[in-house]
DNA sequence: GTCTATACGCCGATAGAC
DNA sequence: GTCTATCGGCGTATAGAC
């Protein structure tokens, strides 16, 4: 009966496997929209543009403007826990120098992507409580592992280090993302390369 | 003849005061509502409720809302490179350390007044050519300035100080405000203490 | 399921009365 | 010089044809 497994099976589920696929070519054109034009003047008309689709297919994928930098941002963000969780699981190195690298590169790896969507992600996403959660528990949890590491290495000398773990994180994110993004970019290699000198040197003094 | 001196000066010239006392109250209003909602979401009218004044007399001192943020912009500009200018003619102490005491201590009783007007105007501001290459001269200068510090210390050990310079102006500007606009924000002491602490063993090292 | 055309609201800016 | 009222435009989102 090969009618029947034409029905049950008709040409071989195209429907999801298409509509992640236009879904993804809708984030890929907003991440390049905003990171061009900023989110207040990326609007909805010339990421369908981008995208190839037009205004009202747009709105089949996303309920609304917000959703699009929602999603971009979660996956940015699960991306990048996702990686530090894959380092945290193997062996960290011995020395806190090579261990404070792995770090750092890993901050630079994420941004060496796009910068200018990651600026514009960071600097301005509309703050909506939610969102802003999302970003401060992520945030949180770096602050908790880095404090525990300072904490239980040898090596490591500072004495306050609640305050320590917050000032190596926000140099270290903020740094690396202002640096890559400027219109001259920093070298990555001597960014890295100078950042882990000073952070090592801070925690071990 | 009494005609005459009321000719030359009617009322004791108050046309200028008071002008420019609406200005700054138009400027005052918009800082806040700037901080409050983000710089696309302050609207012009927000901005003359909150300034007690109604739109209409808003456009009689600014062209346009552009206008305002390039003000409040300037203004913050000039404030720091005024105050950078004053500490740069007096002499500076001998040791690293305490050179660097005196800039970290100056970027953050900058942003100890409205660190999130401050964020604001860093973040969201419309990025037109002209305000980035006014922000961008300032920065340049500043790094300019870093570098020749640094290299005419000999307390300094940094080989690459070009990469160095920027690094330490990155990481001040950036980590200091962002600490500081934290919802938790960092004890002000502290976050100078540990700052200054990693900047000069890095420098020194 | 994709399109075009358009409704709807909001905001910057102006006109014109007082 | 300050106000109220309103214009013009743009941008999100929807309706409805195909």
């Amino acid at each position: 009966m090969p009618s029947d497994q034409r029905r049950i099976q008709p040409r071989k589920q195209p429907r999801q496997v298409r509509a992640e696929l236009t879904r993804q070519r809708i984030l890929t054109a907003a991440a390049h929209v905003f990171a061009d034009h900023g989110y207040a003047a990326g609007t909805t008309n010339r990421i369908a543009e981008r995208a190839g689709i037009s205004i009202g297919s747009l709105y089949q994928y996303f309920p609304n403007k917000d959703a699009i930098l929602a999603e971009l941002l979660t996956r940015h963000l699960d991306d990048g826990t996702a990686a530090a969780a894959k380092v945290l699981t193997g062996p960290l190195p011995d020395s806190i120098e090579d261990v404070l690298r792995v770090f750092v590169r890993l901050a630079v790896e994420a941004h060496l992507d796009d910068p200018h969507l990651l600026r514009m992600l960071i600097e301005q996403a509309p703050r909506s409580d939610e969102l802003l959660e999302r970003v401060g528990r992520v945030k949180r949890a770096m602050v908790g592992h880095t404090r525990a590491l300072l904490e239980g290495h040898p090596e490591v000398r500072v004495a306050d280090t609640a305050t320590a773990a917050r000032l190596v994180i926000a140099t270290v994110e903020l740094a690396v993302h202002d640096l890559l993004a400027e219109p001259d970019p920093i070298d990555a290699r001597r960014l890295e390369d100078e950042m882990v000198a000073m952070l090592t040197r801070y925690v071990t003094g």
